[in-house]
DNA sequence: CTACCTCCATACCCCCCGGTAGGGAGCGTA
DNA sequence: TACGCTCCCTACCGGGGGGTATGGAGGTAG
């Protein structure tokens, strides 16, 4: 009989033995490179060198990996670069480079917009990406508070830093006369007025 | 033997009998809530109250209809809002006002990103996406330019409202104190400077 | 050695989809 | 009436994924 749920004891064959982990990672790549469609068990399985019994013995089915994969996001890696950018400190304009600079480095990570898109047609993972994107919002609002006089500049500013983060690499067009990395700088150029 | 072909002649059903533009318009409205993979034939036939049969009889294979779905996106509904804002005039600044109010009333439209998600996956759709990206960065660039000395600044400026009106959508969360359609027009009044 | 636990393989069921073959209903034309 | 064309239905095949039941290999504890 199936467990389908974590265990409570290390595991002993860590070095052999799959781990719920390593489903939710896989399943994770396979979100970023094909969306959430792709994510199923026997590829998964295959891709893995297992069957689809060691899957249901991590797992009860196909929904219990899609919430793992979903906790898993929210909880990891959604605020590391803000946690980052604090450790370092620096004025809000300094910070605003690094945000930058940042998002750039984990180019590559197709996770996020596979998520966006996931969170259209379900509930569930629009409610996590509405916590995600409300702290990392506030975040920037704070930063932009404080190099605007108005609240409502700080708040456009904010929204177009976000959406130029969190949407450039979904458009297919290549930049004039200048490198991306150097164009996304660029931008918060624009974004911030000189003072 | 079926045809996979469009037809010479008119339909003579036009009524009752399905055309092939009938299961395009389908499938695109499938692509847009649920995403490319879950445009599928039998699905949409039931949609449609028909069966497979009328499909292989208006398509070679599934192929053949997804070719169509991209060739009709490219072909149509894709340099509207140029066009509009075009035939209305007025200065540069009023296109771009104009451009951020049309974009705004075609919310709802979720097909966009749905083929921005799938143009990842496919080097086809990815092409198409980048003719349309690169015709509307341009109108951008020279709208921009006309308004701004630096050519670097107007890029940056281009960038900044292209990526908002295809990204901001996808965030989930809410503006604050203030309405998303105000939202917008308030951004574009940050990319635009005073003169 | 025996009993047990962990982790996974195998076999089987179901349903669904892509694609093909053949036939049939309705209309048009001679 | 006879024939042909358009459009679609039905039946069938093959493949593949979700989920379950069962057994088995290997390590553990007594």
């Amino acid at each position: 009989m199936p467990r389908a749920g974590r265990s409570n004891e290390p595991n002993k064959w860590a070095s052999e033995a799959l781990s719920r982990e390593g489903w939710v990672e896989a399943a994770l790549n396979r979100l970023a490179l094909d969306g959430i469609d792709k994510v199923r068990i026997v590829p998964l399985a295959r891709e893995l060198g297992v069957t689809k019994g060691s899957f249901y013995w991590h797992f009860k089915d196909r929904q219990d990996l899609l919430d793992a994969m979903l906790d898993r996001w929210e909880g990891f890696g959604t605020l590391q670069i803000i946690e980052q950018v604090e450790t370092e400190g620096g004025t809000p304009m300094d910070r605003l480079r690094r945000v930058v600079d940042l998002s750039v480095a984990q180019v590559g990570s197709r996770l996020e917009p596979a998520i966006r898109q996931w969170a259209q047609r379900d509930t569930q993972v629009y409610g996590a990406l509405r916590r995600v994107d409300d702290r990392r919002l506030n975040y920037l609002r704070d930063l932009f508070g404080r190099v605007c006089d108005d609240a409502a500049e700080a708040e456009a500013r904010s929204w177009l830093l976000y959406s130029l983060l969190a949407g450039v690499h979904l458009v297919a067009a290549s930049p004039d006369h200048i490198e991306p990395k150097a164009l996304l700088q660029s931008c918060l150029a624009v974004l911030t007025p000189a003072r």
